[in-house]
DNA sequence: TCAATATCTCAAGATATGTTGAGGTGAAAG
DNA sequence: CTTTCACCTCAACATATCTTGAGATATTGA
């Protein structure tokens, strides 16, 4: 990830409604969710959650697809730990005062490095 | 760091000249930076300048005190990992797609959890 | 005290962002 | 093949963000 994709995807987050949207679709896992439910879980009206999904689109944190009449979102999990590790590499050049207490306040086994990757 | 807090924080990174800013004063160190130097170095008008420097103060990823003539801005680490500790705990929930690998892009031995904080 | 230095503040204007409501499009059911 | 459903697009508007330039304020040195 470079910066101007780093510059994307942190506008994209630094909005209520797209956050908790990606807050949603992570939790939902690679099947992602209908436009609908989303729509209905954000209680928010169809253009202004279309406006907020397509934005999500072309920061790349979320990709969608048709199934049937509905669409369907999800996360983009690259790119999310792509932001991430911009933030703690290129950001702040991994100096440690910085990553080392975000690392540590993570403190769930399956996060750390020594786990797999599915 | 809270919701509310985090989105302060990806707004006040999700602009070209303040990511540059707080990249500089990463480096920089506790002591900070001078305004002019910074501007010098952003190649920035002083009251653009000021607009920025003010903003990432207000969202708590920079502090500034006045040494002499001039004012020193400094990068807090704390807000910096704290987002970085929300976006992996909250926003992605530990998600292991996401953090695994976004930590092990770290791969610089001063910032796994092994290390101590200074 | 006066001038120089370093930075902030304020108003104005340009641009970007977010919301609303009306209407359009693609897929499936009858 | 018409209707219904699920979603998108568009125009209009309100608000927020960023930049510029003029001028104010705080600190230091002559």
């Amino acid at each position: 990830m470079n910066e101007t994709q780093a510059l994307d995807a942190l506008g994209a987050l630094a909005q209520e409604t797209r956050l908790r949207i990606v807050r949603l679709l992570v939790t939902a896992g690679p099947d992602g969710m209908a436009a609908g439910t989303i729509g209905e879980a954000m209680g928010a009206t169809s253009s202004r959650l279309s406006f907020h999904l397509t934005h999500l689109e072309a920061a790349g944190l979320v990709r969608s697809r048709r199934k049937g009449r509905s669409i369907r979102y999800s996360a983009v999990y690259d790119a999310l730990s792509g932001l991430i590790a911009f933030l703690m590499r290129d950001c702040c050049q991994g100096h440690p005062k910085v990553c080392t207490p975000a690392v540590a306040a993570l403190s769930i086994p399956a996060c750390l490095p020594s786990e797999p990757v599915e």
